[in-house]
DNA sequence: CTCTGTCAGATTGTATGACAATCTTGATGG
DNA sequence: CCATCAAGATTGTCATACAATCTGACAGAG
């Protein structure tokens, strides 16, 4: 780490950067739902900020992939579609697979203690699985993987993506059973990363997400089904 | 494809979206330096556009990562740290690999004709390997690997990612050799997904950007020395 | 009764102008 | 030569405005 990062004093974050937090985590938590259209006014007056600003926000959410932009409507919650659902579990696994991979040849022993942690948050909610303590405790275990990796910009290209499909995970974790061998088969790429295994860490990571794709493609397709 | 898709008129670009184009292929070009600071007011003035639509664009390419914003300060193209090009090359390399191996298992024999077509452009520039040229075969040649390898979500994942090592792509493209071998590095690649091998073609891909990022990383630490 | 055309209202796309807060620069004085 | 301070430049944010476009409702025709 430079002098620059080390000596950074905190600042507080700007008004456009809260903006932007609010509608995405509005987004994540389903309070908006896919397909749903932003009518900027509105929004405007909720947060109480000026629609320049707001539209800077929205852009920056337009360009990972978390809205979509109709011309002369404006703004939609991106709807995901089968096929790119297909698609995000597929470029999500390549990239946690790197992350697992790096994490258990690079991290440190800290590091994977860290990691360890995060997982028993995950493990103590399996007896009453509350949906939003599990998204919460997802997170924090993706933030603990993906920044400490060892590789500073697989958060830049890994966290759109499980954004993108964080109503589909949600969704297919309210599965029965889901939810429970999803903690399982992480907690196997831990103890691999915690072996320093790096390749059955990277294996089992693509095996999970892709288990995980089939249960959020079940679910996508019963749920198009029913609507 | 869906009716709703093949029905749609194309709609001129809107004047945001040309604006970000615009800035982007400045950056990309090298037009604009890393580092440099970009001063609202004169883009606005040289694109004839307001300050709200310039933020707009540039919110977006922050989000991307090709610029960053520094505090009461605005916003900077960004510089490429020795460590961030390493870990992009490593995600690159990753993603790269993907998109082969989907490109090799799925890809019509057109779509491999038209990759084909796309390397020998390639190839007839060994020769006089003219920047800009360069640039731009390769350019389309990825967009030809991306936009039909069977995986709609690698482009919005993998450009990013490419925008961000354009400059340190042509800084060692520029070395003696480098460009000869990395089209044949490229040619094998073609020749593996011609076999439909996926395996070879994603091994391949993982060899080629990492050979490719050893010649970046060798460039950037001599300018680094230099400058 | 259904279809079509039209019009009012709502919403976006974009511009202008403004102002406080902050940063940079250069001048001033010790 | 160094520290200090003032002036200028630039960003962060806002309010407002208006034309273009879309939506939905309504009226009229078949």
């Amino acid at each position: 780490m430079t002098d620059e990062a080390r000596l950074r004093v905190p600042r507080p974050p700007s008004l456009r950067e809260h903006v932007q937090e609010t509608v995405r985590s509005s987004i994540l938590n389903g309070e908006f739902r896919p397909g749903e259209h932003l009518i900027e006014r509105e929004l405007c007056e909720a947060m109480q900020v000026s629609r320049p600003l707001l539209r800077e926000a929205l852009a920056h959410l337009e360009a990972r992939g978390l809205i979509d932009r109709v011309p002369s409507r404006g703004f939609v919650v991106a709807r995901p579609t089968i096929e790119k659902v297909q698609a995000l579990y597929e470029v999500r696994g390549a990239i946690e697979a790197l992350a697992a991979q790096y994490f258990a040849e690079r991290a440190t022993a800290e590091d994977v203690a860290l990691l360890r942690s995060r997982l028993e948050v995950l493990k103590s909610l399996s007896d009453r699985p509350d949906l939003g303590r599990v998204r919460a405790a997802t997170s924090e275990f993706y933030d603990v993987l993906m920044g400490r990796c060892g590789n500073s910009e697989i958060r830049t290209v890994l966290e759109p993506v499980l954004d993108r499909v964080a109503f589909m995970r949600t969704q297919s974790m309210t599965r029965p059973g889901r939810f429970d061998k999803s903690v399982a088969e992480i907690g196997r790429i831990v103890d691999a990363i915690g072996r320093g295994d790096a390749e059955a860490a990277r294996v089992l990571s693509v095996e999970h997400v892709e288990a995980a794709g089939v249960s959020a493609l079940e679910s996508l397709r019963e749920t198009a089904a029913a609507g």
